[in-house]
DNA sequence: AAAAAAT
């Protein structure tokens, strides 16, 4: 049963998504009346054109034929290297100079007299950022979507002449100046080639075969693809209920061993919470009682039986939190003026693509009005995000009074992150619905000056959402005070209470307002929370939606066995395609070599890691997401919670460590009930432990031996 | 190992 499609109305897939929704010309990003806020002075000067389909393939060939590279494996010993120019022509081209010509640009300081900081930031600013759209979000300013092109779009540079700009290079700060092309910057790390570890460097023998395969520049011909969409249904796949016995699954078993588990008994112990398992009996959860038929699995028994053996360092499923379990059934016929939300509100979801709720919407946004701590679980691309950011948005509205446009008022709300793209992402969501009721949000992220986003808050932010180590930063210089946030979003919750993350978290809290507020959300939210849980909510409504197995999913989990010397041109393999595919790889230094890879064998492809400045990592990710690059090779940074449409391919280069790591990756695809395909490549070696991470992520998939030049790959790229 | 603040 489709339960996304239930209340969608047939258009589910739009429901949370921020990219929908009326798009507008990037080239009219501000108000051109200068009585408007976000007045923006029109420039008198030629419009970069887009490259085409004609200039990529040019692009891509003026890289040296193969034959006259220098061998490969070159690129690894720096040194010996020779000159590498050629490489270096997709990412230096216009990315150059974009910073320093901005210098050179006129008279445009008076326009941010207002702010207190020095002029420069913000211009130096511009391109990274994708704050800048605040200053100008709040009335007039259009759909967002526009934002994230315009400031990666690679058109800007050229406005301004080189010859204009004083030198300046000496200036900039260490995030910008990588930024240039992180071809060249990789040069600048220290010891990259040592940062390879043998699995990471694969057999070179596969090139040969690369050789015969035929021409990729059809990549180049986006354009041309037919559209997919509705290729898939959902119904045309068997239904695999019975795939699962409750009794064989061992992910159980840890509650039975939880006490082994030290720091956690004396924190949440069972009894200390008030009205949960009274409420809520896991047996009662709907989402077990399916799953009761023959427990044939896969093509993998290995250790079917075998994964009952507990110890404290497996990645154990934690116990769940037991919750409301909302049936798709509920959700028919509700609208979101039923669940409590205002008319500009709704009409603003409207926009987004979001004309009737989605189950976990409908269970938490009545919770959320009501002023309770709420616990959300719903998985990955069922629409979270409005599930929170809708009802936060009324709720400051309702109390907002007639402080809303308040210089200088302090945020009612806070919504934290783990990554700087999300609290993009998440601001893409929130920010229009807050916009149709007057409130204004800001992003406080780190890896961009700091200037904009402190003159936001000097003006005034109703909602702030960000990631915790800039918010901690701007708080400790007195720029940014949370005293007054009565609601405060954990999004992705669980990782949030990770090592590295909980105390930054923690002292965050802290700092809000007393008895604020408190929303957790996550897909595989579990009882990891019970460190805030604890200290931060009151008899928190928990909820989840009721169905949520693989049973229900719209993703195709495939394992492939793999020789490790065929690794390299499986990937090449598998990326070779005409869709979006988003590639895992564990490390940055791999998603890098990976990229590298792909671009040598003439796949076009960019990377997403935290090697990358911001300004590039916003880049890159929007050009997958604007459909100008279909491979995007990432680390973790983006296993959780980004939404591109249409991925269809995910591939874990490096099979995951943890289960819930498995499952935020592969949710990257079949989002919102469209289909998608997870493929993870693994050596014999690791069959076992990969049988027992799919085991605790409840996910049913076939292992397959698996040569590159097999069908099967040929296959799963064509999908 | 990655992420999250600069410095």
């Amino acid at each position: 049963m489709p339960k996304n499609n239930k209340a969608g109305g047939g258009r589910p897939a739009r429901n949370f998504d921020p990219s929908y929704g009326p798009k507008r010309s990037s080239s009219s990003p501000g108000s051109r009346s200068p009585k408007h806020r976000g007045f923006r002075e029109q420039q008198p000067v030629e419009k970069k054109a887009r490259w085409n389909a004609d200039e990529r393939a040019e692009r891509a060939n003026d890289r040296a034929p193969r034959d006259e590279r220098p061998a490969r494996n070159d690129r690894f010993s720096r040194d010996e290297r020779p000159a590498r120019t050629d490489r270096f022509s997709r990412d230096e081209r216009p990315a150059r100079n974009d910073r320093d010509s901005r210098d050179a640009r006129p008279a445009r300081n008076d326009r941010f007299s207002r702010d207190e900081r020095p002029a420069r930031n913000d211009r130096d600013s511009r391109d990274a950022r994708p704050a800048r759209n605040d200053r100008f979000s709040r009335d007039e300013r259009p759909a967002r979507n526009d934002r994230d092109s315009r400031d990666a779009r690679p058109a800007r540079n050229d406005r301004f002449s080189r010859d204009e700009r004083p030198a300046r290079t000496d200036r900039f700060s260490r995030d910008e100046r990588p930024a240039r092309n992180d071809r060249d910057s990789r040069d600048e790390r220290p010891a990259r080639t040592d940062r390879f570890s043998r699995d990471e460097r694969p057999a070179r023998n596969d090139r040969d075969s690369r050789d015969a395969r035929p021409a990729r520049n059809d990549r180049f011909s986006r354009d041309e693809r037919p559209a997919r969409n509705d290729r898939f249904s959902r119904d045309e796949r068997p239904a695999r209920n019975d795939r699962f016995s409750r009794d064989e699954r061992p992910a159980r078993n840890d509650r039975d061993s939880r006490d082994e588990r030290p720091a956690r008994n004396d924190r949440f112990s069972r009894d200390d919470r008030p009205a949960r398992t009274d409420r809520f009996s896991r047996d009662d959860r709907p989402r077990r009682d399916d799953r009761s038929g023959s427990g044939s699995r896969g093509s993998f028994p290995a250790s079917r039986e075998a994964g009952n053996r507990y110890s404290p360092n497996d990645d154990v499923v934690l116990e769940r939190l037991e919750a409301d379990a909302i049936q798709a059934e509920d959700v028919e016929g509700v609208t979101f003026g039923d669940l409590g939300l205002g008319g500009n509100i709704t009409r603003a979801l409207a926009e987004l693509g979001a004309e009737s709720p989605f189950p976990i919407q409908a269970a938490t946004i009545p919770d959320v009005l009501a002023g309770r701590d709420v616990l959300g679980r719903g998985r990955t691309g069922s629409g979270k995000t409005i599930a929170f950011g809708a009802p936060l948005v009324e709720k400051l509205m309702e109390n907002g009074g007639g402080k809303n446009r308040q210089m200088g008022r302090k945020p009612r709300a806070l919504v934290l992150a783990p990554t700087r793209e999300l609290a993009l992402q998440i601001d893409g969501t929130i920010q229009p619905i807050a916009r149709s009721v007057g409130l204004f949000t800001t992003q406080i992220y780190g890896g961009v000056p700091q200037g904009r986003q402190a003159g936001a808050l000097q003006r005034g932010v109703d909602i702030v959402i960000g990631t915790p180590g800039r918010i901690e930063d701007l708080i400790e210089q007195g720029r940014l005070d949370l005293s007054e946030v009565v609601v405060t979003v954990l999004d992705e919750a669980d990782h949030m209470c990770d090592l590295g993350f909980l105390e930054p978290v923690q002292r965050i809290l802290r700092k809000t307002s007393n008895g604020g507020q408190k929303l957790l959300f996550s897909a595989t939210l579990d009882r990891g929370v019970a460190a805030l849980v604890d200290e931060f909510l009151k008899k928190p409504a928990v909820h989840e939606v009721a169905g949520e197995d693989q049973a229900s999913s719209t993703i195709d989990h495939r394992v492939l066995v793999i020789e490790h010397k065929d690794k390299d041109e499986l990937i090449e393999r598998l990326a070779n395609r005409d869709e979006k595919t988003l590639i895992f790889a564990r490390t940055r230094a791999y998603a890098e070599r990976l990229t590298d890879q792909l671009e040598d064998v003439g796949i076009l492809a960019v990377a997403l890691h935290g090697d990358l400045n911001q300004a590039r990592r916003t880049r890159n990710l929007e050009k997958l997401t604007s459909g100008r690059v279909n491979v995007l090779v990432a680390t973790d940074v983006a296993a959780r919670g980004i939404h591109v449409d249409d991925i269809t391919l995910v591939v874990q280069a490096d099979a995951p460590d943890e289960y819930k790591t498995y499952m935020h990756r592969s949710g990257r695809t079949g989002r919102a009930g469209k289909e998608g395909t997870v493929v993870t490549l693994i050596t014999r070696s690791r069959q076992r432990r990969m049988a027992e991470l799919l085991e605790r992520a409840e996910i049913d998939a076939e292992f397959v031996d698996t040569h590159p030049s097999d069908d099967l790959v040929a296959e799963l790229a064509t999908r």
